[in-house]
DNA sequence: CAACTAATGCGACTATGTTGCAATAATAAA
DNA sequence: TTTATTATTGCAACATAGTCGCATTAGTTG
């Protein structure tokens, strides 16, 4: 059902993510925390958050949860999806911005769609 | 170091792959055995398959790892993977045909991609 | 400033995956 | 064929990611 009361841990958790545009798993926000916070409470306000539309939440390779600040998106008759991508260098997880549009698929109803990439990050590449 | 012995279980399991094109998850596998190998022999087994390049592993939206036999693969100087889809309806989780080449995006170095489709198969739809 | 109840912390639990070790079985050597 | 070697297995304990019920705490409303 979302959010219904702004509690310090919500502010907390939704300043980590604007401080930033990277993406975490509720582990890293956790470890980010200093474990200030419970592990379950963690949990529960990025579920909150995800369904209030305020973050969404993709797959790593590693089968790790990631969330990040939702992004206004195009809206088309077309499932379109922007791609996410991890630094094997530094492990900084963000969301690209280029977003990928999917055409109907040989008579597949596509509905979702994940773009998840792997490989050096601009800033570990020019060290 | 992959697979050094030929052994009942692993011919066991590359059966099931080969009776099908489905991918499974450790866990799908494990049922589909009926629970008559130890849960460890099959994690092991399918990270030998990987390692020899006969299976190949990918996340599904879920976090859960799935292995699938591993085609043929196009090779080139480009990043290139194929899409996996998971049917809504009947859950069944497929590689599909159609290579996608990813160029080099904004000055990162992508080495490695994966594209995770959900949405509704062929079969399912017809009914 | 009460009253209401969403949100929290806690602990126990589930699911997925890993590891060390002794027993077993596939393979190579005799 | 028989023996020796060691990869593979089963077992149990562990690790990590995530969920849930419940009593307590703390936002919010009147």
């Amino acid at each position: 059902m979302g959010i219904l009361r702004k509690t310090k841990n919500l502010e907390t958790i939704l300043d980590i993510f604007r401080q930033s545009n990277e993406a975490l798993s509720a582990n890293l926000l956790f470890e980010r925390l200093h474990e200030r916070m419970n592990r379950s409470t963690v949990y529960r306000l990025l579920e909150r958050l995800e369904d209030d539309g305020i973050l969404h939440s993709f797959a790593s390779m590693d089968n790790v949860k990631f969330y990040a600040l939702r992004q206004d998106c195009i809206s088309s008759g077309d499932v379109h999806s922007h791609p996410h991508f991890q630094c094997t260098t530094c492990n900084q997880v963000v969301c690209l911005e280029q977003e990928v549009v999917f055409p109907t698929l040989n008579r597949m109803r596509i509905e979702e769609a994940q773009i998840f990439l792997k490989g050096q990050c601009n800033s570990c590449l020019s060290q």
